[in-house]
DNA sequence: CAAATTTTTTTAGTCCACTAAAAATTTTAC
DNA sequence: GTAAAATTTTTAGTGGACTAAAAAAATTTG
């Protein structure tokens, strides 16, 4: 899978360092909010000092942002798997599309870490942060705005319809719903769906004038 | 305006450190991100000690919440009064509605300090940041939500559709372009307003396939 | 005005992220 | 197998948020 065939010793090590610490960051943020998890204690469960951790990845906050990067890569290969079959319609798409992201979501980190995440990416202390999730939102979008090509090419929508624009504006939507789900313990993903549902049933009875 | 006719002497001055203290940070804040700032600067200019601050305020957050707290009273006056005068169609609401929002914030804090702002409001280690953000968007989100009735009973909106299922998509909408126009220093407020028109103009020209 | 009460400040300290540099260790290259 | 290079660890330190408790100052109350 890797690219590299000949990785000289140092290399190997490195890559074993870099997977205890992330291994070992992963387990206690699962275990503990993330700012009651001090960067010794990763260091000690990965069997490094604590130094070679900030070696490694910057700050805490790097740390997690390698958590993320993978789980992001996992969350692209999924949503390719279970959306290309069935073409049904444009709420279902959006319904189904939201749920692999939740379920996905919390299969890797609870929320209270997510919301960190969330976080993070928008405080700007952390440029890669910001990135990464620029990243990882246009993918989604792109993936979204792909589904829903297919569905005009199977003539459930008009050829006027701008795909992108309805793409980002559906995914916008879908986030919004999908913030306020990590943001709060209380709110289920089904509460959430429904919102969602809501949502998107508002806007597509919605009765243009001219009509 | 408040409803204390006789505040005793030690109310009147803890109202006097309370307004310095918010007044120093705000000045700090400004010339500087919130984490190039000390505790010790804000107590310093406000003339009070830095424990002080703690006491009134508990961390640093909490004193860039009470800003905040008082940026937002100011924002719903000014929707209330530049909103409610002509009742156009549905496109031109929101696009006004996000241009009062956005204008409204830069004139209090600059970006990089509300980037701080959303995220401390969804990474939850302030409650009350939360609390305060929900509250605000429920009462954004009422405007609209009141504005769109309006717009139903002059005729612009059918009868059918549902105001606050429309108005809160509608508002999480418009929310996302607001969090990418802070999130990134170089989107400008028209290119934003720019991206929330299209998102509305994709969704209002989709057909559905029954009609 | 004196005693009681409240509040702030001073003092002292903890914790932890993060950094720089010296020392030790390990791998590589010949 | 030994010298050179790379990398980690140890050591030591800074900065700043936050806290607890004692001391000092101010306000209120009779």
């Amino acid at each position: 899978m890797e690219r590299s065939p000949t990785l000289s010793l140092r290399e190997r090590q490195k890559e074993g360092r870099r997977a205890r610490i992330i291994a070992a960051a992963k387990s206690l943020f699962v275990e503990a909010g993330l700012d009651n998890i001090t960067i010794e204690a990763i260091a000690e469960i990965a069997g490094v000092s604590s130094v070679t951790v900030h070696n490694y990845y910057g700050t805490k906050s790097g740390v997690l942002l390698a958590l993320v990067a993978e789980s992001d890569r996992e969350l692209l290969e999924t949503l390719d798997k279970e959306l290309t079959n069935q073409p049904d319609d444009l709420v279902d798409l959006l319904l189904r599309f939201f749920t692999i992201i939740c379920d996905h979501t919390l299969t890797h980190l609870d929320k209270s870490v997510w919301r960190q995440v969330i976080s993070a990416s928008v405080d700007g202390r952390e440029p890669r942060f910001n990135k990464l999730y620029r990243e990882l939102d246009h993918k989604l979008a792109s993936v979204l705005i792909r589904e829903i090509e297919q569905l005009r090419a199977v003539g459930q929508l008009a050829d006027s319809v701008n795909s992108t624009h309805l793409g980002w504006a559906l995914f916008n939507l879908q986030n919004a719903r999908f913030v306020e789900f990590i943001a709060s313990d209380n709110k289920t993903r089904d509460q959430a769906l429904h919102d969602l549902r809501n949502d998107l049933l508002a806007l597509f009875t919605l009765v243009i004038p001219t009509c």
